[in-house]
DNA sequence: GATAAAAACAGTAATAATTACTGATTTAAG
DNA sequence: CTTAAATCAGTAATTATTACTGTTTTTATC
């Protein structure tokens, strides 16, 4: 069964994703890691954040200039993404009233994502 | 510049994408008209979806297996999406008490977005 | 309505993120 | 130690999306 060895690569691959609040590419978090460990495959990182993901170890913020970003930060929070720059930011999770009706669906996570200009490129 | 004139195409690529609650792909677009508009390419959709979202006439809602899902529909509603069918489905904007400062941000859009298994997927 | 410039297009080629495949290495358990 | 399953590196394949080129459509002006 997937995911239930222990694997050196996958600890370095989640660390190196946790690592930063920059909420990365899989191939940032690859070249983070090439150096120290050439014999780190960029199929491996792929891989991992596939398991991570669908263990809630992480999830996708959003998909910025066709790569998907990821927070391995899966604590309550929202986050402000710059459609200029691409940066991504975290922010305090705004308290939610549900309104529509959501019996029968069975959540896993809630995203709140404020899509905008950042302070920098509104400059 | 770009979006100025009239295009009989972006007329019907933009009542193809509000004609539904589906959250289409772009490439659904494509294959809903293709039958009645044998002339049409799949790069017209793409461009014309591309200014739509500039416009603010259309919002990328979820990227599902690799496909971004759309929605013409702009007006401040949440989504459902189950991650098992790619469903998506539409509920009421729940309130939002903000506890995040956003000072500095420019935010165009919000996005709340529930992510899970719906009730067919659940069975 | 002719005409010319800009915009938009079809069709195709190119790009690039992501996934799949294969044979080798590592891990877990007896 | 041994063996089977899991994981991996390296590479090939897939595919959504974008870019390019020559043609058609639109708009504005006459």
């Amino acid at each position: 069964m997937k995911g239930t060895n222990y694997s050196s690569k996958r600890e370095l691959i989640y660390s190196t994703l946790c690592s930063t609040k920059s909420h990365p590419s899989a191939k940032w978090v690859y070249e983070q890691l090439k150096e120290d460990h050439p014999d780190l495959s960029l199929g491996t990182v792929y891989r991992n954040i596939a398991l991570f993901k669908e263990n809630g170890k992480a999830v996708a913020v959003a998909n910025i200039l066709g790569e998907e970003r990821l927070d391995g930060d899966t604590s309550a929070h929202a986050h402000l993404v710059c459609k200029c720059c691409g940066k991504i930011e975290d922010i305090d999770m705004p308290s939610l009233t549900l309104k529509g009706d959501t019996s029968g669906f069975n959540t896993d996570f809630v995203a709140v994502t404020y899509f905008g200009t950042c302070k920098d490129c509104t400059k």
